[in-house]
DNA sequence: TCATATTATGACTATTAGTCATTTATTTAA
DNA sequence: TTAAATAAATGACTAATAGTCATAATATGA
């Protein structure tokens, strides 16, 4: 009884292989290549336009499948960002760091996530890709509660921080400095001539002081909820 | 020789016909309608589909024409936020209450700004509604910039922090987590019971006091460069 | 009133996402 | 081995829509 297992494997491969081909499509000619089409993605994946629609349910659920490998990656980076640490406010450092390095060596990745989100509507949601991509991220959210946990415990952490709440805004706020950084402002930095800052890494690790000092347990404590 | 400028205000004002009858196209079903035509667009400001084009070079245009008014509303919000306060770090939480504010009041407007900068390539930046849109986004920032300035001056702001770069990260940061609150999150939010929170608007306010410890003078004062 | 310049029109073209009747390949069972 | 049945693949086709352009209508000025 093995034949439908291998056809269920066949299957799985040539959806690679069509994710593969749609990679080397969408990814061309520069970020978010607007003039990608079903019929390119087709000719690179060797197969006709007919087959991809077997199985993909459209050019969106494709997408999304870019989408997919990139947050596995991520969430890959960051497995490795807290094993290699013990304290969990290096943990957390460690997290914000793997995810501004994840933007920098997969800008296309990382693009085709933030697209993943914002027009995350309950389309999206209800393909299973959607949902696969849903639990990555919330997977993602979860390591990094876990290392505020960790830290708290450990005492490298503000005892007076929520884990869940503290992990949000860490997550927002991070998210956006990077968009800030890698996407959006590259013009507005340059015509500002980085706002004082000498290179973009720098931006980063301004934004990192920063947090650090917001974590780290104060001298004088004072409460936050 | 009154003709010539009379007929530039009816040109004017017909763009102006042009993008409102875009905005109630494109804002209508829900935020984003992706099935938006130009056809629609020209039938809801009763002209012919090839009036609209001698207004605007193509659809992108137009719809940047909808994300300059946008900023022009946010620009003026924050003019009078900071107007209503007279210390440096009451201005700047003004202006980030201001920032939030809109984004809920006018969340289709948020939403065709946050696709201006990310997408903005240099297409965008080659018409003069990108340019405009990019200056408008200049000066709300140098609006902040200010802020800080002001607020090292009159003591309300420490003294350690430099005002661009400063700005740079507030704006990356706040924009991070009203893009988390309004749009992205929402799904993820709800199935976390808002992570500890009662609200969105709590989020928006832990983040805030966060913000308010980081920028007021430290009794213990350290530097940052 | 006529010639010129400006503004508006909508039928038309080009592009592309998505479909589906037909063909090809594989498996099963007699 | 072969024929029926099942599954996978094809590509010509349809529908939708951004953008064009030859033509028409309107306003201006002499």
């Amino acid at each position: 009884m093995g034949i439908p297992e291998r056809r269920e494997r066949e299957k799985e491969h040539r959806k690679n292989t069509i994710i593969d081909a749609a990679e080397k499509v969408f990814f061309s000619q520069g970020i978010e290549n607007p003039t990608a089409t079903m019929d390119e993605v087709a000719e690179a994946a060797e197969l006709s336009k007919g087959t991809i629609y077997l199985y993909f349910k459209n050019k969106r659920e494709l997408y999304l499948a870019i989408t997919e490998r990139g947050l596995r990656t991520l969430l890959n980076l960051f497995q490795i960002a807290v094993k290699m640490h013990d304290r969990g406010l290096d943990k957390v450092n460690a997290l914000g760091r793997a995810y501004y390095n994840f933007a920098k060596q997969y800008p296309d990745y990382y693009y085709a996530m933030s697209y993943f989100d914002p027009e995350a509507d309950e389309q999206d949601m209800s393909c299973p890709i959607g949902e696969t991509c849903h639990n990555l991220g919330e997977k993602a959210l979860l390591i990094l509660i876990d290392a505020l946990k960790q830290g708290k415990e450990d005492g490298s952490i503000r005892p007076d921080l929520d884990p869940s709440k503290t992990a949000l805004i860490l997550w927002g706020q991070t998210s956006g400095i990077i968009q800030l950084v890698t996407l959006k402002g590259i013009h507005m930095l340059e015509a500002h001539n980085l706002f004082g800052f000498n290179s973009t890494e720098e931006i980063f690790e301004y934004f990192f002081e920063l947090m650090q000092k917001f974590l780290i347990p104060a001298s004088n404590g004072e409460n936050l909820t």
